[in-house]
RNA sequence: GGGCGCGUAGCUCAAUUGGCAGAGCAACUGACUCUUAAUCAGUAGGUUGUAGGUUCGAUUCCUACCGCGCUCACCA
């Protein structure tokens, strides 16, 4: 028998010894008068004197994290949204039945308890119990109390576990909600309007990526889990939403890493009557405020990293000149903006580039827009610590954008990144049906070439832009890695309550099974 | 999917060259009416991820599998 089956057992035995002592084992409700954080905000100046002088009654409840018995007292550590506060059970003051409770009680415990609040000898802020009320048992025993829960893989398996035990966990995943609290003051402040649109799409649109597939039974039709709500989201351009924002969850079938979760959550908005300038502005706007929102300031840590949010330290530049900028000595001169106008010299590039740093893969059959993309995530990606803003991205890579008047192989697109990674993607957003059609039939060939990520054809999307859409910026933001950044937190998983893991295993073994009870 | 690493008690970790699998916390019993990683005395708890192999003998070496981490590829 293992061993959390025989403390499970004794558990059960004195819930059984709890109830005997007239309490019920799992009433439905406690009415406490101050939660744990304000009693510590209301009363931890309070000098002994002053408590003992003006008696304060308090009634909370709380999660029992530690409990030291000593004959005939004891005391506890009630823990309540994150925050700890002790209190002291005398068998003079809560009497025999009182004090039989508090002798059956276990760490993971749920109690409420009401009584009066004095200082300790050694100064802490404590309740002097007169009553206790039994509220829920932990049936199993808790980690280690020093060490806590360090072990990754229980941590993301049994978040709840983590998030009691681990103070700091709790903490990333309120700021994580401040972000997006942030966000959405920032935009509804702005005349934004919060919508909803399709998570299953008839046809997977609106990014580049490989989608979930589900069925309908009734239907009886294949659908995708949507890979981003671009195309509805600018449906609602057309039918008059001239600022629409969605906070939504992505689904993509692809790698699983410290950067990527195979659903996850961004932030996309549309400003009609703008372009790219527009929103760039905007959303820098929109990012340096969230910095100041979720953390109070303009500088966080990354790592060994700094990050500077504020608005003085963000870059500007263009795709061509990162590339330039950022080019390795050891590769040789640097390019040349005409170097980027060929097929045969962006090639010739590459092999400049794979010749004298490390390794570049290379399918020479791809349109040359695709290869400076990927020349350009090579050379200057790892560089971009500070924000960057990285604008006019080829047209190859971006069948939503709008071309530039004067350079149609290159768009009014841009993306932001911050501490090596990309957080935000933009543009002045492609409204001409006819150009939108043959992006979506370049895109088809590419599909042919065996890219299965190519976008599909949208026919209902280009009627909606045929009833005429209005010019239009577009943004979206990776709210997951936004957290990650303001919370110092390397791997995405760590800002995710719930990230994907494989299942565990349940055999048909009655020890196991009762294991993962 | 490839490469590297890890998996020992509920938790956090030990175990010399391949030689009796251990500690702390948690748990249980007892003492203790201001402790706070409470203290003191005692007790119990293990198919060393799983399945094979080598060996007189495997936590240790080998193979496969499972899970997780890092990393590369893909991608945001």
């Amino acid at each position: 028998m293992a061993l959390d089956e025989n403390i499970y057992k004794l558990r059960l035995d004195k819930l059984k010894q709890i109830e005997a002592l007239g309490q019920r084992v799992y009433p439905t409700k406690y009415e406490f008068t101050r939660t744990i954080q304000q009693v510590l905000a209301e009363h931890s100046q309070k000098t002994a004197e002053q408590l003992e002088a003006s008696r304060v009654n308090v009634r909370m409840a709380g999660r029992i994290m530690a409990i030291r018995l000593m004959g005939k007292a004891g005391f506890a550590h009630l823990q309540q949204d994150g925050q700890r506060l002790q209190i002291y059970v005398k068998k003079d003051a809560v009497g025999e039945k009182g004090f039989e409770l508090y002798k059956l009680l276990d760490l993971g415990d749920h109690i409420g308890v009401s009584g009066y609040l004095f200082r300790t000898r050694t100064g802490e802020l404590t309740v002097h119990v007169e009553e206790i009320t039994f509220l829920s048992k932990g049936l199993l025993p808790l980690p280690e109390k020093w060490h806590g829960l360090t072990d990754v893989e229980l941590r993301y398996r049994q978040r709840y576990v983590d998030l009691f035990m681990n103070p700091e966990v709790r903490e990333v995943f309120l700021k994580r909600a401040k972000l997006v609290q942030s966000m959405r003051n920032f935009l509804d402040g702005r005349g934004f309007v919060e919508v909803e649109t399709p998570m299953m799409q008839p046809i997977a649109g609106g990014a580049v990526a490989k989608p979930f597939i589900t069925h309908h039974n009734t239907l009886d039709i294949d659908l995708y889990l949507r890979i981003a709500p671009e195309l509805y989201l600018k449906r609602l351009t057309v039918g008059g939403f001239d600022r629409v924002y969605e906070i939504n969850r992505n689904f993509r079938n692809e790698g699983i890493s410290t950067r990527h979760n195979p659903e996850f959550t961004m932030l996309e908005f549309y400003q009609a009557y703008t372009d790219y300038r527009g929103v760039m502005d905007l959303t820098q706007a929109l990012i340096i405020q969230a910095a100041q929102d979720v953390t109070g300031g303009m500088k966080t840590k990354w790592g060994e990293q700094e990050i500077d949010w504020s608005d003085a330290n963000w870059r500007r530049m263009t795709m061509r000149e990162a590339i330039i900028e950022y080019w390795p000595d050891s590769a040789g001169a640097k390019p040349s903006l005409a170097d980027f106008a060929s097929h045969d010299s962006v090639k010739a590039l590459v092999q400049q580039f794979n010749s004298a740093h490390s390794h570049m893969a290379y399918d020479p059959n791809e349109p040359a827009g695709r290869t400076i993309a990927s020349l350009f995530e090579a050379v200057a990606e790892e560089h971009l610590t500070q924000p960057t803003i990285i604008y006019e991205f080829p047209t190859a890579v971006s069948p939503l954008s709008k071309q530039k008047a004067d350079e149609p192989d290159w768009t009014e697109r841009w993306e932001i990144y911050i501490g090596q990674m990309e957080i935000s993607n933009g543009f002045s957003e492609l409204n001409d049906p006819e150009d939108q059609r043959r992006r979506f039939e370049q895109q088809l060939k590419e599909r042919e070439r065996g890219d299965e990520e190519a976008h599909q054809m949208d026919e209902d999307y280009i009627r909606a832009l045929s009833y005429g859409m209005p010019p239009a910026g577009g943004v979206g933001v990776g709210i997951d890695r936004l957290t990650m950044l303001l919370t110092n937190s390397q791997s995405i998983r760590d800002v995710i309550l719930f990230p994907l893991l494989r299942p565990e295993k349940r055999s048909d073994n009655d020890e196991t099974s009762k294991e993962n009870r």
